[in-house]
DNA sequence: GGGCGCTTTTAACTTATAGT
DNA sequence: ACTATAAGTTAAAAGCGCCC
């Protein structure tokens, strides 16, 4: 998968640690492993480290669990084998998902429609975005009226936007005026988040977006 | 800083069912 | 055949306090 990105935060030293040294480790694990269901214990012992001290370094460095990278990986690898023509299913499995309910419970946080809908580039989905600035660049946030379905990070909107409309072709845009929830609650996370380790733009995307699904689960939207 | 044990919470699994 | 959803159960992860 992805090299780990070069850019830092500016704590160069802090990256060297043991402590990122041993998350790095079990991030590349996952990353030969991203389609497998691999639990703490394994990983743990991949590493050498006992699973509770590996779990909690892990989240300090990295920023998400190991459990939350996974998802993100799996999400990441489910909605490539649609675009790529694969029928839901087949995705569902070539995905790690062990079985189909696992694909449809996650597809409302990750997609903001169902696996179908996505995989015709969002056929008859209107999509709403607003694009916001944030410390580590441009930020686009889309959602439907069944929940978000993109999180885009770029350094101007005009790049943001598009990558969201190569995403869904079929789908209709609207650029939103209000400020949505999701917006509020990504600008939240991109902010408060300061991993040692700084993941490619495109896994914190999805890894920001499936947080504050999480987080907005019990807010229907349109409330705050 | 690193590790352990306990409790609580969450995600994943199986199975079933229904719509297209 | 494929897609979509739901219920009940279970395993794993997360959180926390504590110790070395």
């Amino acid at each position: 998968m992805s090299a780990l990105t070069t850019r830092r935060n500016g704590r160069e030293g802090s990256t060297g640690s043991a402590a990122a040294q041993l998350a790095r480790r079990a991030r590349a694990f996952l990353d030969q492993h991203a389609t497998e269901r691999v639990t703490l214990e394994a990983l743990a012992a991949s590493v050498g480290a006992s699973p509770s001290h590996l779990q909690r370094t892990f989240k300090r460095v990295v920023g998400l669990s190991p459990a939350e990278y996974a998802r993100m990986k799996r999400h990441q690898q489910f909605k490539s084998a649609m675009r790529n023509g694969k029928t839901v299913s087949e995705a569902t499995y070539e995905a790690g998902f062990g079985s189909s309910s696992r694909a449809y419970e996650n597809a409302a946080g990750a997609l903001g429609m169902t696996p179908a809908t996505y995989r015709k580039g969002g056929d008859g989905m209107e999509i709403r975005y607003a694009v916001t600035p944030s410390p580590i660049g441009r930020i686009l946030v889309a959602w439907t009226d069944r929940g978000l379905c993109s999180v885009r990070i770029g350094d101007s909107q005009a790049a943001v936007v598009a990558s969201l409309r190569s995403e869904f072709p079929n789908a209709r845009f609207k650029a939103a005026s209000e400020v949505s929830p999701f917006a509020a609650a990504m600008l939240e996370h991109v902010t408060g988040d300061r991993p040692e380790i700084e993941l490619p733009l495109d896994i914190r995307a999805t890894a920001f977006q499936l947080r504050v699904w999480r987080a907005l689960k019990q807010i229907p939207y349109g409330e705050t």
